[in-house]
DNA sequence: AGGGAATACTTCGTGATATGATGTATTGCG
DNA sequence: CGCAATACATCATATCACGAAGTATTCCCT
């Protein structure tokens, strides 16, 4: 899908992945997967990007004897969501006009 | 609104505004205006880039003593814009994974 | 025991892009 | 005469998705 369409839904996308429950790199790619593609480096950018933002904080624990970064929505990001959905009317108002079939 | 969701939409805004009649630069703006807010500069290159990608061509004609630039939509165009309502279904797909409630 | 796939995270460079700022020039109106 | 509106163009900047490459560990199969 085109790369420009993307954008403004992967970080919502990875905040919805959080929503429910705290989540890690690897897991969230792979629940984001049947939806959109998204590369390593684009998820962990986007990570770095919504914690800078204050939408999300970080706490590492240990899984297996290995370390995972875990990602926990803050009511800033919940915030976030609630915007995108208030957003998304404009969206569609654009979608209407673009498919339009009259002059 | 946010700018990022913007992109990709835009593109097809100005190809939908020529659509159905030729248009220029200005006149594109503002009929574009009441669905989203696009600057000139902008505008423009997003005009050069579809030319160059043969979604339109461009001829200049002469209107009250001055120059214009009239934009043609092209049948890759007009392809374009079709499968913009594909691509449409993923974008709902993840809209949904975005704003579903359980978890 | 050995090896490769899967898990897990990180950094760097690149190309694409939207936009503000700025500039130029003409027409129309008060 | 002056100003707003019309009309187009260029440049610098900041943001962003992504491929490439790297590091390390665990798990499973043979």
């Amino acid at each position: 899908m085109d790369n420009q369409l993307k954008r403004g839904l992967l970080d919502v996308c990875v905040l919805a992945a959080i929503k429910n429950e705290d989540s890690y790199g690897y897991k969230i790619i792979k629940d984001v997967k049947p939806y959109v593609e998204m590369s390593e480096s684009t998820l962990y950018t986007i990570l770095k990007r919504l914690e800078l933002a204050n939408m999300l904080t970080v706490h590492t624990s240990e899984h297996g004897g290995r370390l995972r970064k875990y990602y926990h929505i803050t009511n800033a990001g919940l915030g976030r969501l609630e915007d995108f959905r208030e957003e998304w009317r404009e969206v569609m108002s654009i979608w209407q006009f673009v498919t339009r079939e009259d002059g």
